[in-house]
DNA sequence: GCGTCCAGGTCTACC
DNA sequence: GGTAGACCTGGACGC
């Protein structure tokens, strides 16, 4: 039986700097440990979830198959987006090279955010994200896998599919997840997912303009431009800035001696950025996440 | 322990 | 297009 396989990175790839790079990894099915040197997650395969361990390897990435695993090439895909493998941040690098503020970021190899295994369950994280703590972020999250989640064999659970996300009713959101006024939102993208009213999982790769994909983004409930930005950033598009409270606060503190302005003067400083301004406001706010123990 | 206030994005109604 | 208020939870605070 096949115990590992090995997957080759890019050269400008950094292991820790992607599981680190913002708050996925701290949601299940993820788990990680502080240093950010090894990511676990859940796969679906044929015969149901399976727990999956990454490390690092050098020039490659050593995935554990703790369970027999049938569906490599599935695997492979999907390790593939969630660590953004095929991503291409030269362009990005070259940029900040000689950047007074982000000249670090091609050194660190920071810029490649981590992605979830499914655009679904980004867009369901991302819905748990508006307008509440990280903790009840966590929460609900926790609670989704927890009770919507199947079983792995040993006693892990998977995110939950759209087809059991579909299957239960908005109270349930309500009371058992701790959704609050997020239930119909979550219980009515689940539902157009499973119909098929929207082909999300072929977002990372879709040749429409950015500006179509937002409004596509959009038109789920519960999403609004925060939340599609974010969701953009995770398809690898940094146009937006997906301002939120945290991002506002962070950039008062670094750029505007405490005080509070107006979000389109955060847009101007980071205008000349241009298609990478998402990720270079980012960088630019997580800075210390990756400054040397 | 209880009540009150507040922060956090999005939606809807209204202007 | 811009704005106000409602939505809901959990944490902080005062009593």
């Amino acid at each position: 039986m096949q115990r590992s396989i090995h997957i080759k990175v890019p050269q400008d790839f950094s292991f820790r700097a992607t599981v680190l790079s913002h708050g996925w990894s701290d949601l299940p099915p993820f788990e990680t440990d502080q240093a950010g040197s090894t990511l676990r997650f859940v796969f679906y395969d044929v015969d149901g979830p399976v727990k999956i361990e990454v490390i690092s390897s050098g020039s490659e990435l050593c995935v554990d198959l703790a369970d027999k695993v049938i569906e490599i090439a599935r695997l492979k895909k999907e390790i593939g987006r969630m660590f953004c493998l095929e991503d291409s941040l030269g362009e990005f690098y070259e940029m900040t090279r000689n950047d007074p503020r982000l000249s670090w970021v091609a050194e660190k190899k920071v810029g490649r955010l981590l992605r979830s295994p499914t655009v679904f369950e980004d867009v369901v994280k991302t819905i748990c994200t508006t307008n509440c703590s990280w903790g009840l972020t966590k929460k609900m999250v926790s609670n989704l896998v927890e009770k919507l989640g199947q079983e792995t064999k040993d006693g892990s659970r998977a995110f939950p599919t759209p087809e059991s996300m579909a299957a239960v009713s908005e109270d349930f959101y309500r009371e058992e997840i701790r959704a609050g006024y997020r239930s119909p939102y979550l219980s009515a993208f689940a539902r157009r997912a499973v119909a098929g009213d929207f082909e999300i999982e072929t977002w990372p790769t879709i040749q429409i303009e950015t500006a179509q994909l937002k409004k596509e983004i959009k038109s789920i409930k519960g999403i609004g431009d925060y939340g599609a930005e974010t969701l953009l950033k995770l398809l690898g598009r940094f146009d937006g800035l997906a301002l939120d409270s945290w991002l506002r606060a962070q950039y008062y503190k670094r750029h505007n001696l405490g005080r509070a302005c107006d979000d389109k003067k955060i847009e101007r400083h980071y205008r000349k950025y241009g298609k990478w301004r998402g990720l270079a406001i980012w960088c630019d706010m997580t800075e210390e996440w990756f400054a040397e123990k």
